[in-house]
This record gives structure tokens, sequence and C-alpha cells, in this order.
RNA sequence: GGCGCGAUGGCGGAGUGGCUACGCAGCGGAUUGCAAAUCCGUGUACACGAGUUCGAUUCUCGUUCGCGCCUCCA
């Protein structure tokens, strides 16, 4: 069996990967909070983790590997989006989840094995905190839950935040009903006309920390194999799902945690005012799913990597180069092993790339197929990715009849005719290759 | 202040105690009516300073610069 190896952020060391049950591995990632349209940087743990959910499968089967990724649909930027529209945070949600799991789907990334709601689970929210509660680990002030974290007497070991050093920062929110200024809140009280549901301590809503711990005990178990995430998710959100769940369990939680490196644009951090926002959404409009998807893999997932436009345009043309070699070509029945060894080291997936590439230079076209759709790419045919849609202002049938007279033209040795009519076409964005079999046209590029 | 990450050729980006990463771009050539595509060829790269070593881009220490997190955040 193929050995993996990975980056446990718990270790801050590369291990080599044992599940608990090699029969039933299982992953978390953190989904998205479904208020607004997925940005790019959100769509990097989504395509990273999927390769590694697809290595997982390919070493212990696909049916023995259960990959849950939540939808948070319940949150107080949800609520004012809900507010502002004067519609409910169902209508909002749904929405946006629809349009997450369409983007990711485009992003070249497979349908989780389960997507667990938030508000979907505030039974097992209830039952957990009424645990902690009793076994003092949490305590109620004033319709509040609060994890008390002095209770916990390693809290800190995934982030290496000591309490101490926390509290010593002055941005610690030190409301006036806790009992430590670390602790955070399980369980919070909502106004009549917030959304809320009933608890032994009133109307309210939970923290957004509970969801993943009570998400993952229910569907998971309570220890599961890899935790994933982006970076920022490490403190507080990762830890505190650890302080929740080892209390309640009192066992191990996450045997593998893994983050992914922070994504900017042009060398900045995305912001709407910079002008270097880009959603998932607008940018699939515009770019093969399968570049953006590439340009996101080209960096190992847990260094940073700086989103352009430039490093799509240069990765659709990577894929370009791919499609031309693996056109008409039988996909081979089994996965290069170049590829999975680069991926079961941590997931190299630049590595992963690199041996396409010698596949594609030694011309092993049904190895390259294998190796590209195990990552998701060169799932197309050759002819739907250079052609697709015609392009605006001039139909398919009417690029054929030019390209039958330019031929004509050519016979006859008029170039300069010959010459018009591809440079006619090439207005409408349509470039023509004369190759050994005829002339062939494709869409140009972006910009 | 605390915790942590990084600095590789024009650009992107792996990796290694001594041996070509790879891709994109560029340049030269083949091919082509001309192009495009393709093929061949083409790069005194490893922030700086010490140290360890027969030998360091790779290990150690320091310096400089950049970045992330420290209860909104993938």
């Amino acid at each position: 069996m193929t050995e993996i190896s990975l980056y446990n952020t718990l270790a801050r060391e590369k291990q080599r990967f044992e599940p608990f049950d090699d029969k039933n591995v299982r992953m978390y990632v953190c989904g998205p909070t479904v208020y607004d349209y997925a940005h790019i940087g959100n769509a990097r743990p989504v395509v990273v983790f999927d390769v590694l959910f697809r290595l997982l499968r390919h070493v212990f089967g696909e049916e023995h590997v259960t990959y849950a990724r939540n939808i948070t649909d319940i949150d107080d930027k949800i609520m004012d989006r809900a507010h502002n529209e004067g519609v409910g945070i169902k209508t909002i949600s749904n929405r946006y989840a629809k349009v997450y799991a369409e983007d990711m789907a485009l992003m070249g990334a497979l349908s989780p094995s389960l997507t667990p709601r938030a508000t979907e689970h505030l039974p097992e929210m209830i039952r957990m905190m009424q645990k902690l509660i009793a076994q003092g680990n949490a305590y109620e002030a004033e319709g509040h839950v609060m994890f008390h974290v002095p209770s916990m007497e390693n809290y800190g070991r995934l982030s290496r935040h000591s309490r101490d050093e926390l509290v010593a920062g002055a941005r610690v929110d030190v409301a006036p009903f806790k009992r430590d200024p670390a602790d955070f809140v399980l369980w919070k009280p909502s106004s009549d006309d917030q959304p809320g549901w009933g608890s032994p301590w009133g109307r309210g809503r939970p923290g957004w920390h509970l969801e993943c711990s009570c998400m993952i005990e229910k569907h998971l178990g309570e220890t599961i194999d890899i935790h994933a995430g982006g970076q920022d998710l490490i403190f507080p959100h990762h830890e505190n799902e650890i302080a929740q769940s080892e209390c309640a369990h009192g066992s191990q939680f996450v045997r593998y945690w893994m983050h992914n490196g922070y994504l900017t644009v042009d060398g900045e951090k995305m912001s709407k005012s910079l002008g270097n926002f880009h959603t998932v959404h607008d940018l699939v409009q515009d770019h093969p799913g399968e570049a953006l998807r590439l340009s996101l893999l080209t960096a190992h997932y847990r260094q940073p990597i700086d989103f352009s436009l430039d490093s799509v345009a240069e990765q659709k043309r990577r894929l370009d180069r791919w499609y031309r070699l693996v056109d008409g070509v039988e996909v081979s029945k089994s996965v290069p092993p170049s590829v999975i060894a680069a991926l079961a080291d941590d997931l190299n997936t630049p590595k992963a790339l690199a041996a396409l590439d010698r596949l594609a230079h030694d011309k092993e076209a049904a190895e390259l197929k294998a190796g590209a759709q195990f990552l998701g790419l060169l799932l197309q045919g050759t002819s739907a990715w250079f052609q697709g849609e015609a392009p605006e202002g001039i139909t398919v049938g009417e690029i054929e009849d030019a390209i039958e007279a330019r031929l004509a033209a050519r016979d006859n040795k008029d170039f300069a005719e010959s010459d018009r009519i591809r440079d006619r076409l090439k207005s409408f964005g349509v470039i023509l290759e004369d190759g050994p079999s005829g002339t062939s046209w494709r869409k140009a590029d972006q910009e």
C-alpha cells in the first residue's frame, strides 16, 4: 500500500499517515459561511483538500473514505444580509450554498461525502453544552453559555498560545460575565427579532466553534483522522474545537491537523477597495475552471500563493499543450506512480505537475491523461476545450465555411485572400492552425 | 510583545550535503506560402555574514527584508 506522509500542524512535522481504521478513513474540512459568493482564496482549501480526498480514496478505496465539509448557515453575517434584504436567513443561506456547490464543482472539486448544516444540529449542540456544563468545562452567564478555558489543562496545544499570552493581549474582549478573559462563547442569546432556537438557557443561537465539534461527533465520530482548513483557522477556531470535543469526549479529537497557506492577489491581500477581489463566480465566467484549479495547485498547499490572472493564463497554456497531446487518446487504466508518489509526499502538487510535464515530454499521452484526470484536469474532450461554444458574432458553420474558402484560396496560391480570411476570423477571436490532418480552429485566449 | 512561516534563474515554483527539477516567457534553429501549433537547442539561480564539513543553495547561529495569526476571516 502506498505510504502517505502529511504535515501535522499539531506536531509541526511531516508524519506517516496511519488512519485510526483503514476501512473507515475520516476527514473533515471547514466549509463556507454562506452569506456571499466565495472568493478564490476560499477555493484554495477546497481544491487542495479535494486532492487529498482523491488520494485517500485511491489508497484506501472509495468506499473506505468519508469526507465531510460543513455549511455554516447561522452566523451574524448571514443575519445582517437577511435583515438588509428583508428575507429570512434560510433564503440567504440556501442561495449561497447552492452557488457555492456549483462554483466548487466548476473548480473540479468532487462533492464531499457529507455536507452537514449547522442549523440541523441544534439538539447535538445543546447536548454537548449540557455535558460540558455538567463537567465544569462550561457555565451559563446572562443567557450565554461560555467555555471556561482554564478548565482545560492543555488548552493552546495546536496554536501554541498559552492562556496567559492570550490574556496579556489587549485585544481580548473581556465581557463582564466572563469568568476568565480567554473564555469563549458556545451559545449566545437572540433578541426577539433575531433568529433563535429554544434551549435550557433561553432562546439563542450557537457560537461558531460549536457546530464543527457537533457535526464531526455526529457524522464521523469522536476521533477522526484528518481535520483541515485555512491557516487562519488554527486560532481560535480549531483550538476551540479541540477544547470542546476533547473535554466532551475525553479522547483525542483529531489525529492529523492540516492547514493551507494564504492566498494573495497581485501580491496584496484581496480586498474590494483594491479592486483585486475575485469571486469564483466571476472568474469561472471568463476562465476555464481547470485553469483556475491548476493555478491553485502550482504551489505547495502550505506555501503562500499569489494569484493573478496572468498565472491563470499561463496555466491555460500549459493545459492547451496537454490537451493537444491527449486528443483522441484513451486514458490509461492506472494512475502514473510518479504522480501518486508526489502527492503521497504531503500533497506535493508542484512535483506531481512536473511528473505530468515529464509524461507530456515523453509523449505518454494515455498516462498523462490518467494522471491529469486524477488531479481533476483534462476532463473535457480536446475540441470542447479549444472551441467550447462559438465566439460572439459568428457561428460554427460560418467558421467552417470560411476555413473551406481559405483552403480553396490556398490551393490557388491566392495567399492574400487566404490571409484576409484568417485575419477576419481572428477578429472574431478564432485562431486557425494548419496541421498535417487539415486546418483546425480554436478560440483565442482571454485578453 | 507572543506564536509561526518564508527569501531559489526574467516570472512562477519543487528539491537536494557533491550529480538536469519542471513550467511560462525570451533567444537560435527545424518545419510552414506566411503564421499558429509542434520539435530540437539555449540560463555563471539558490537574500547577506559567520560556523560545521573534503565539499552547503541544502545543516547551525546571526543579520536584513517580507508575510500570517494573537477571539470576523479559507
